[in-house]
DNA sequence: ATATCATGTGGAACCGCTACCACAGATTTG
DNA sequence: CAAATCTGTGGTAGCGGTTCCACATGATAT
C-alpha cells in the first residue's frame, strides 16, 4: 500500500503538495499537479480513509439503524439508502435495534467512536435526551417515520393520516358497507396516525362501532389473529383496512382459510406498498408509501447535512398512493 | 471526547500505561490499573476506533456484500451476520452488488481504504483474480453459497443437491406422478446443483422428459412465467419442484389464477425456507436452508480468521430440511 | 556478592493524512 | 517605487492511539 509519502517522493515534491492536489485545496502549479497525478497513477495510490478520518473526524460512512432488517419494509429502504450513499462516495453501516432503546444507545456510542459521519434512524425510539446528545457530539442525523417529541429534527415520513382516509374511501367506493380496521402498536406513530385516519373517516356512519378496531402487532401472525377476532365479533364486515401490509397478508390468510371470498365477501386494503402485497393471491390493494423515495430523501438530506449544506430541520412529508389490486376489486 | 492523554493525566500515569490496561498487554500494577480504570470511568473515556485503526490496520468492521438486500433471502442472512458481529464487537457495512463484478471490485477497493477487517461475500462473482487480490492485500473473507473455482477459500453453503432430491422424494411420497422443475439461472451454483439433483432423481422414470425443466430467473415473475410455460407444455404435471421459494410463490400465483387446485391438482415444493413461504395460502412446502445459521457460521468463521485463529479453508456444508406444508398435502 | 530475571513504568517514534505557518518570487496597487 | 497581494511550495505539528526501547526495582539464581 503506497502512502502519500511514496507519492511525494516519486513526484519529487512535498507531501503538502500531494495533499493539496488530492483535496484540490490551495495553489498548485498545473505542471506539478500533472506530475503528482502521474505518480499517483503509477503507484495506484489511494488515500487511507482511516488516516483521513483521524484528522477530519469524518469517515464518509453513514449508519442506518432500523428495528429489524427482516421486516420486509426495511430492505427496500436500505437499498435506497445504500444506492444514494454509494453514488455519493459513502459507505453504510447497518444495525438492528429491535426497537430497543438500549441497543440504539449502544450503537450511537460505537458509531461515535468510529467517527461515523451521520446516522439515519428508521422508526426508532429517540427521545429528547438522545437528540440532545447527538447534537452535543455533533453527529448529523435524520429520522424516518417517527418524529421525536423535541423539535429541531429532520424527519422524513409519509402522510399516514391521509393514506388511511384514502383506504377507507377506496373501500367505500368498492362497495363496502361495514369497514373494520386492524391497527398496529400505538407506540408507533404511523400506526396511530392510520388509526386516527380510519376513525375520522368512519365515525359518522351508522354502522360504526369502536369494536370494529382490532389491535395487531404489525406482523403476520398479528394480522391472522386479529382477523379471527374480527370475524367473531362482526361476521358481517365486508371490508377491512389493515394498518400495514404484513398484517393484511395475515388477515387475508385467515379469511381464505375460513373459506371467505376475498374480495367479494370481504375486501382488504393494506398499507405500505411492500413487494409481499403482490406475491399473494389475490394481490393486495394497498396504500403505497414511496419507500424507495423515502430512503433516497433521507440519505440525501443526511449527506447534505454532513457536507455542511443548510437543511431545514422540519418534517418532510411524502404523499402516499392508492394502488388498487384484486383484493378490493369485487366482481358483480 | 476524552482521549487517552486525558486519562493518563487524571490517573497520574503515562499514556503507555493507560494503553497497557486498555489492551491488557504487558505488566501493570494492580493498584495502577484500578486508578486508570477509575479515570476512564470518570471521563467516560472510550478509545477511538479510528486512531486504533490507523496503527493496527484493522477496524473491527466487517463488510457484507450481497446481490440485493431486497431479495428476501438476504435480510435474514444479514440479520444473522449483524447479530454475531455485534456481540463480538464488530460493526457491519453492507453493500449491494447486483451480481455485477465491477460493483464488487469497487467495493473491495473502498473497503481496503477503510481498513475493513474482513468481508463476507454472498452469492457473488469472485474469480481467481479477486481471490488472489484479496489474499495479497491480506483481507480475510468468507464466501456464501458460491465457491470460486480456486481452492483455498472458506465457503459456507448448504447441501443443494441433497435438498433437491429430498424435494422430489417428498413430491413422490405426496402422490405425484409427473414432477416438473423450474430452475434458476445456471450461472448460480445453487441453481445448478438443485437442477442436477432434480434430474438425477427423476431421469429413470418413464414420464421423465427434459421439457419438464423450465428456466426461471429466481424472481417472482420468473416463477409466474415458467408456470405458464409449463402448463402449456405439460398440462398433466401434478407436482412441481421450484428452484427457490420466490419463484415457487410466483408459480403458485399462476396456478391459482388458472383455477388449478394446489395441492390437489398440482403440488408445489420450493427451496430456501424464507418467511414468504408461510405468508401465502396455501402455505408453501419448502426445502429450508438454515439461513440464519449460515449467516452465523459465516460471521463466526470470518471473525475467527480476523482474530488469527486457524480456520480450515474448506467448504462448510450445512444440511437442509424438508418443511412440509399445505402446498403438498393432498386431501384425498 | 554478583549476575539474571520478572515486574512496572515512562519516553518517543510512528501509523497516513490535513492544515496551518513560513517563505520566496512574481504581480498589482496606490 | 515601496507596499500589498497572489501564486506556489515545503516544513511540521497534530489527530489518538500502539509498541518498542530504556530504565529502575526487587527477587532469585549462581
Amino acid at each position: 500500500m503506497a502512502t502519500i509519502r511514496d507519492v511525494a517522493r516519486l513526484a519529487g515534491v512535498s507531501i503538502s503538495t500531494v495533499s493539496r492536489v488530492l483535496n484540490k485545496s490551495g495553489y498548485v502549479n498545473i505542471e506539478t499537479e500533472r506530475e503528482v497525478n502521474k505518480a499517483i497513477q503509477m503507484l495506484k495510490y489511494e488515500p487511507s480513509d482511516v488516516a483521513r478520518g483521524l484528522t477530519n473526524k469524518k469517515t464518509r460512512t453513514i449508519a442506518l439503524i432500523l428495528p429489524d432488517i427482516v421486516n420486509p419494509f426495511f430492505p427496500e429502504l436500505s437499498r435506497a439508502v445504500e444506492d444514494v450513499a454509494r453514488t455519493s462516495g459513502y459507505t453504510v453501516i447497518f444495525g438492528n435495534s429491535d426497537g430497543q432503546a438500549n441497543k440504539e444507545k449502544a450503537y450511537i456510542n460505537i458509531l461515535k467512536q468510529k467517527y461515523i459521519s451521520g446516522i439515519i434512524f428508521a422508526s426508532h425510539n429517540l427521545n429528547r435526551n438522545d437528540v440532545e446528545y447527538l447534537e452535543k457530539i455533533d453527529i448529523p442525523f435524520v429520522v424516518l417515520d417517527r418524529a421525536p417529541s423535541q423539535e429541531g429534527c429532520t424527519v422524513v415520513r409519509s402522510n399516514n393520516f391521509e393514506g388511511a382516509k384514502l383506504a377507507v374511501q377506496h373501500l367505500l367506493d368498492a362497495g363496502c358497507n361495514k369497514i373494520a380496521h386492524i391497527y398496529g402498536p400505538q407506540e408507533i406513530n404511523t400506526a396511530k396516525d392510520r388509526l386516527i385516519g380510519y376513525e375520522e373517516s368512519v365515525k359518522n356512519f351508522k354502522w360504526y362501532s369502536p369494536t370494529l378496531m382490532v389491535p395487531g402487532n404489525f406482523k403476520l401472525d398479528g394480522g391472522m389473529n386479529a382477523a379471527h377476532v374480527l370475524m367473531e365479533r362482526h361476521p358481517d364486515v365486508d371490508g377491512i383496512f389493515v394498518g400495514n401490509d404484513l398484517m393484511a397478508v395475515g388477515a387475508l390468510k385467515t379469511l381464505l382459510r375460513l373459506g371467505i371470498n376475498v374480495p367479494n365477501q370481504i375486501a382488504i386494503c393494506g398499507f405500505d406498498g411492500i413487494h409481499l402485497a403482490e406475491a399473494v393471491e389475490p394481490e393486495l390493494t394497498t396504500i403505497a408509501q414511496p419507500i424507495y423515495e423515502m430512503g433516497v430523501l433521507a440519505a440525501d438530506l443526511l449527506i447534505k447535512k454532513i457536507e455542511g449544506a443548510e437543511v431545514d430541520n422540519r418534517i418532510y412529508e411524502l404523499e402516499v398512493k392508492l394502488v388498487p389490486r384484486a383484493s378490493t376489486t369485487k366482481c358483480i
